[in-house]
DNA sequence: TTGATTTAGTTAGCATTGCTAACTAAATTG
DNA sequence: CAATTTAGTTAGCAATGCTAACTAAATCAA
């Protein structure tokens, strides 16, 4: 035994790949209600927390979506007080958003909520399992 | 060099394989935009053409959704003639959810979709990394 | 057996989050 | 300086999540 798998044929991976993939986010989401804070809002406020303050074009481009929905979800942020909009000095048709303490406070607390419950359940998993899996998210993030 | 990196904290490794899954999706999901069905309806439908009919409730509990969701979504679903109810003849409440000739070929499409975008990426992976990945979704699908 | 409870599903109504179309205003370009 | 491009907003629609409140069938208990 022990013996090698044949070689692992791209459409395969991506199948089992793609399948873990919503499972795993499926099952930290429902961590998530707790928060009050919807998907798109801790989302957002992430990129603001880790990556600065920047544009609501920057941030739609970051995010994955259209300008008018970004521009409304940055409202919706500065109406719950998570973030507040500056206007840019060397753009007058630009702002730039930034996280407020309150923002700060409440990313750290869903995705701590989200990151434990991943933990406590990769805690339960031999060391080199963990190390594997660490790889395999660079290997992920890397794909582009 | 090539020393060991310090034992893989589970925090860190469930911090990292969370933002993976996400950017992965979100990479993917654009594919299914193509597809003129959305991603709730192409889960529940998946969960009936690979687990087979069953009931409103079975599929609410797959999807993690509630009963009025699913029993929208099933509604739609219909209407798009992609699923059809049967009464369930063991129990007069409830009802059973069929996919259609046509749901299968839509799911089969969407999925080919995605499936290809992201093996299209792995194949520029050496083998062995693959082969790391695939392993990491045995692992991730496991973790429950 | 009947009355109470539980279970399956629906309907109504709301919030969030995605989109496009159509607009304003500032910046850039020819 | 006029035309175009870019940043953002507003309005309106669709999909998808929820809870509350309901109907009807099934099950349980007395």
């Amino acid at each position: 035994m022990a013996e090698r798998a044949s070689p692992p044929a791209p459409r395969a991976v991506a199948d089992r790949l793609h399948s873990a993939a919503i499972h795993l986010l499926r099952a930290l989401r429902r961590e998530d209600r707790a928060l009050g804070v919807g998907p798109a809002k801790l989302s957002a406020l992430s990129v603001l927390v880790f990556g600065g303050p920047r544009s609501i074009g920057a941030l739609a481009r970051a995010e994955q979506v259209r300008l008018p929905t970004m521009s409304r979800l940055v409202s919706t942020l500065e109406r719950d007080g998570l973030a507040t909009r500056t206007p840019d000095p060397e753009d007058g048709r630009a702002s730039r958003v930034h996280p407020t303490a309150r923002g700060r406070s409440v990313l750290r607390q869903g995705r701590a909520r989200r990151v434990a419950m991943l933990a406590r359940r990769l805690e339960q998993l031999p060391e080199a399992d963990r190390a594997l899996l660490a790889r395999a998210a660079d290997l992920i993030e890397g794909l582009t």
